[in-house]
DNA sequence: ACCTGAACACCGTTCAAGT
DNA sequence: ACCTGAACACCGTTCAAGT
């Protein structure tokens, strides 16, 4: 038994690896119908009886994406099951940097994500925040990392030195007197991996601040 | 003076106004040259010495966003500042829910930005953030609410009540064990104005808790 | 200086035809 | 059942030409 795309979910997966390689090498732009149909060897409509259309295709790579994430050792305490899916995020955020900030695009309803939620919301109830908070502080939580890697990944924090520097020159200092009070905090190089765990290590003490608050507040609808 | 655009900078304008009306009538992907040009009444090419490429024209529209944001009253307390910015925020995103998601995906140096966030560095000094975290904290907090109304933009959250049950229900109960545990909490309608309330009021909370650590941890880097 | 028209090198997707 | 080839209705952008 070769490796050949011989039945139909050979096909669909050797698919979605061009486009995944794609996406990697050349960014999110490449991954056209066309070029795929070239890297797997075939006419471009031969792709939609296996992936559907566009949309279906750039779906089957979050797929892949989100099954890639390593699940945590069930056994340890939920905080570090937390920073493990955290890091396990980042770490897949890193290897996909083109095709991840579409999760925040895209509903999360897949099966793939389904492993990940079922994961927090057991660390989540672990560290005693009430059941009725629990999906809400999963969505807070995802929304924060999701936000945070995608931002990294699109650049969004800027290019690390250069940038601050001239952002505040290019602006008379009076207007911007918080900036000039500031500047020797934003001429920094910054290690974003180690500001992802500072602010990790922020929300895992919400998290905690809300468990120890217990069920007063009830939930948010 | 009639509002007739005579003057370079009144023809940008009027540029920016056909692709954000166009944006919010018809979504991003009606954002073309071509359709912007047309509704201007133009030819195509005629919108590139004014707006630059593609690219650019988005940042435009990303510029005009961020211009609308408004300011909160710099007498009233940070905490309250600080809510009435991320719901100007709020209110923006849900104006402009096909250019807001945009805020993720690229950096955000434009002079429209450096007024919101110069007004997030003042009210987490006053706040009692030490200086050196000041920035760190000021990009947790504006990724969360961006990351947050970009999802409710893009309805990353789901639909709301009928997703979720039939998630559940096309994967075996035993598998997922702790959404069946959660079952009447993810059945629920979810009110997600409500829901980001909740969420600022928990990240608030985490701002004063840094505060009150003080110093000494320093920064991240 | 500003705009037009034609053209180039692409897209995603349809459809009828092949095997 | 699966794939191809030609075609359709689009894109962003270039370039030379008009005024």
């Amino acid at each position: 038994m070769p490796s050949q795309g011989r039945t139909t979910a050979d096909r669909r997966a050797a698919i979605l690896d061009a486009a995944m390689a794609l996406a990697d090498e050349r960014g999110l732009d490449a991954v056209t119908m066309r070029a795929v149909a070239e890297r797997v060897g075939v006419t471009p409509m031969a792709l939609y009886p296996h992936v559907g259309d566009k949309q279906a295709l750039l779906d089957g790579l979050l797929g892949r994406l989100l099954a890639e994430i390593a699940l945590p050792d069930p056994a340890a305490p939920w905080r570090d099951r937390l920073v493990a899916l955290a890091h396990g995020l980042r770490a897949t955020g890193q290897r996909h940097p083109a095709v991840f900030p579409l999760l925040l695009a895209r509903p999360s309803v897949t099966t793939g994500a389904l492993r990940v939620v079922e994961a927090i919301y057991a660390a989540l109830r672990e560290a005693g925040v009430p059941d009725p908070q629990v999906p809400r502080v999963e969505r807070l939580l995802s929304t924060f990392v999701i936000g945070y890697l995608a931002s990294q990944a699109n650049g969004r924090f800027g290019p690390g030195s250069s940038a601050p520097r001239q952002r505040r020159t290019q602006v008379p200092a009076d207007e911007l007197p918080v900036h000039h009070a500031l500047a020797p905090h934003l001429d920094l190089e910054v290690d974003w991996d180690a500001e992802f765990d500072a602010d990790l290590d922020d929300m895992l003490r919400m998290v905690s601040a809300i468990a120890a608050r217990g069920p007063a507040g009830g939930p948010v609808s």
